[in-house]
DNA sequence: ATTGGCACTCAGGACAGGTGAGTGCCAGCG
DNA sequence: CGCTGGCACTCACCTGTCCTGAGTGCCAAT
């Protein structure tokens, strides 16, 4: 039984829907590809398929249009992410690679997976909680205040004032300074909590409180309740899709963009820097996205992820070529972070 | 001669038209005004007004609509900025009290000022031009490499990676450092090349290459370039637009908001954080803003001003509200930042 | 200067008919 | 048994026509 054909049959509708965004017909399908059978077959095919829940008919009279399940099965079965020219890898490296600092890494990521998509890009800010400390520095504002600054390996920069409960000299500041950063730094924030439960009882009696004071809004504010940050670019691609691709408006979709925890929702479980995730539609927790589209990887200097980046569009999406874009840009971006 | 009267008319068609998103015609326009004549009198005004250039009308048998023209004359004489209620001046004031660090005030202001104005909202960072040093930290990566940080008295911190042209002990490092913030600590970061310019001859003779290196890195990235930042928010309100606030698409507007130069240039001329501007349409320099207005004000500590924040949104706006609003915030977000 | 009256304009809604791309089904063929 | 050509049917969309009503400009009278 060629039930190979009815899946070139998917296979054709999906990209001809991409590119012309019209409901794609039987006949139109057989003239645009060489499938060997007629346009009867193909409607018998297409019959099938809308039965078995991978098309759907907008109106009785018109062609066929993917349904979330049929992209599904193309992403999973019919497709792979399609590499990119030596030219664009090229273009990529040499971009990334002119960043000063590490909002600049990340601003160029965001508008790169942008242009090179044409879609919405999200990058997140490599996660204080999978980073290590670089160094941790203390500087007197006042008698009673502290500005504590957390540096970590990926560039990325934390800081806070607190309020100290006793008066502190320069020179227990000077000493602070050496007893936290010989104890954490090079070691990932994750673990402070550990490396750092005994520091009180090394310091003197008088200095605990302050000590104290410090290392509790240290581990608090970065360690527990970590802020975590994500940048958008591309909103404006949104406009150039169709009310085909969006029902009414784009308005929940926009809205959602806005949320940080829905953004930072989109990466929450990811862990490996290797694998591109694709998630379609009605798959997406968010209401506001249930008609889009989520192309998303973790990114990170060693295999492991630090963060996420991806992109955001309608579920009519040339997804072979998105996977591969942002895969490759996640790649990259995790090689320069290793060296930076 | 009643002109008095015409400006009335002009006042009750731009208010009608800013709440109605309909052109307005003189008989709805006596029903809901008392105007104390009737609508024949009202059209010579109109048919006078549109003479002049205050309205345009979309298409012969439809009513009238304010061109730019309009609603400068609007602004500038007919209208004043409508003060906030004071319970929303508390929700204002203790909303923005709860931000933890500068990031934070200054996404809580923008989050702010979109909601209150049901606009798009834009904030800039507090200028580094115009920031005064607390502190400049220099850390160890390795033999030859250096981190500077930068912290300046709003709480803005800035850091930079520096390749040393030799090596650099950590003895060494920590005496930059104390000459470094003797000179700088809470000047202006402008008047830093002035206050430095000396500091290599200061210096024994064999460390002066790797002094000369740190402050031209300094001075280039942190003053001659320094990278200004702004945030968005409220984008989404872009989307409860009509056709007819923005002709075609909100295309061009959501573009020009994506680079961050436009961004910058609508505060561009900001010196006081006094006053409330306010650019009209085709008063607005970048082409895809022509349809837009921007409400903005500079904010800062004391009466001059750090940066610029304001909104954005189509022509038809209510004026006076939205100048109210972000008079406030700028007001607050100021005494906020001093007190920091 | 203001007003009532009047002729005029024209966008937008309602209705009708025609067109064509698309479908489902079926009988016949290899 | 799967494929195909043929055929009747459906229905969104386009086009043209008509109608309505909100709105206008102009003018003579007050």
């Amino acid at each position: 039984m060629p039930d190979d054909r009815r899946l070139d049959v998917l296979r054709a509708i999906i990209e001809d829907y991409v590119s012309t965004n019209e409901p794609v017909g039987s006949k139109s399908l057989v003239e645009r590809h060489q499938l060997g059978v007629s346009s009867a077959t193909i409607r018998n095919d297409m019959a099938a398929l809308e039965e078995e829940g991978y098309l759907a008919q907008p109106h009785t009279s018109a062609g066929r249009v993917p349904t979330d399940k049929g992209y599904r099965l193309f992403v999973d079965r019919l497709s792979t992410a399609k590499p990119l020219t030596p030219a664009e890898r090229k273009a990529i490296e040499s971009f990334l690679r002119g960043a000063v600092d590490l909002d600049d890494v990340v601003h160029r990521t965001v508008r790169l997976l942008a242009q090179l998509t044409h879609q919405v890009a999200v990058v997140q800010y490599p996660s204080l909680t999978r980073s290590s400390v670089r160094h941790l520095e203390f500087v007197h504002i006042s008698d009673t205040r502290l500005l504590i600054v957390l540096i970590t390996d990926t560039g990325r920069v934390e800081q806070r004032q607190l309020d100290l409960p006793g008066p502190l000299s320069d020179e227990a500041v000077a000493d602070l300074r050496g007893r936290f950063n010989s104890r954490i730094a090079g070691s990932r924030l994750a673990d402070a909590p550990q490396l750092l439960a005994d520091l009180p009882d090394t310091v003197p009696a008088d200095q605990r409180p302050n000590v104290v004071a410090v290392l509790s809004t240290v581990l608090e504010t970065l360690v527990e309740h970590p802020e975590e940050r994500v940048v958008l670019a591309g909103t404006a691609n949104l406009t150039r899709t169709t009310p085909l691709d969006f029902p009414r408006t784009i308005r929940p979709v926009l809205e959602a963009l806005e949320e940080q925890v829905v953004l930072l929702r989109l990466f929450g479980e990811v862990t490996d820097a290797q694998t591109v995730r694709v998630s379609i539609g009605e798959e997406n927790v968010h209401e506001g996205l249930r008609t889009a589209s989520v192309v998303s990887s973790g990114y990170g200097a060693a295999g492991t992820a630090l963060a996420g980046l991806g992109v955001l569009g309608p579920t009519r999406m040339d997804y072979p070529g998105t996977m591969g874009a942002v895969r490759a840009v996640a790649r990259y971006v995790g090689q320069i972070l290793a060296e930076g």
